[in-house]
DNA sequence: TCATAATGTATAGTGTCTATGTACAATAGA
DNA sequence: TCTATTGTACATAGACACTATACATTATGA
């Protein structure tokens, strides 16, 4: 009954789709090495309750991160995390980020903040990218 | 007959929607200072035409920039780009931003972008914003 | 072993969103 | 005024997001 602290928290008011916001905190996490291969993930309907969501809802989630390599899925066994070999970025793929980074910035500027204040995080998070 | 070099690219084979793509590259532009106040955008069936959509789809991401106060819509003038008053960052606008970047750079890492080099467009992104 | 709990899966239903087709209304310009 | 230009309104089709409910598989322990 190890109801320890939840994974991650999602936005429900948001208009941005639940799933998908669980999908990108979990593969945030991922990336981030939070999980060590063979660690299992909450069960979605645990996972459901602490969201606020169906379990449905978790569970699609959990299969679009199997389908990208992160997770072994199975009846009884629950959502277990790989080892998920290293792809090759295509050159799509670094454009795709190139123009959703400037439109995300964008966006945090027209909604108020301050320029130094997003540029002050970018480089924030490119420093914990390279460090190590 | 001015048929000049399209404002704007969108990718039709994505799964993200249409009228989001024309909202966040033309708000990209906008907070660039692309287009000065008065000038006008082209008309929405010459941009629909331009990216392969239907004119309402078009006229939908107008509506949406206008509700930021981006643009003056009105029938037979056209849309009019507008001095919009700078706003006045939420917390929850600045916590959003942070959010979604992590998961940006995640989602490119995942993709087999080297931490290098998202860290580096991240540090040339907040080179551009910082300039001037 | 066997019953039961735990866990992911399948399917159907409902409401919303996205994009389009078509017709309409307001403005500009000749 | 007449016509072209431009945004708008509304209906429709299809896809999507989420839920309810039942099912299949695996683990657990008596």
């Amino acid at each position: 009954m190890t109801h320890g602290v939840p994974v991650l928290r999602i936005d429900l008011g948001s208009d941005r789709p639940a799933y998908e916001q669980i999908v990108g905190g979990l593969r945030a996490l991922l990336v981030a090495g939070e999980f060590a291969s063979g660690d299992r993930l909450p069960p979605v309907r645990q996972l459901a309750i602490d969201l606020g969501v169906h379990h449905n809802t978790v569970a699609e989630s959990y299969r679009v991160l199997e389908q990208e390599g992160w997770l072994d899925l199975s009846r009884g066994r629950g959502a277990i995390v790989r080892r998920r070999p290293e792809r090759k970025a295509s050159p799509a793929a670094k454009q795709e980020f190139s123009r959703r980074l400037e439109e995300l910035a964008a966006k945090a500027i027209a909604d108020g903040l301050p320029r130094a204040s997003v540029a002050e995080q970018l480089k924030a998070l490119a420093g914990r990218l390279t460090e190590t």
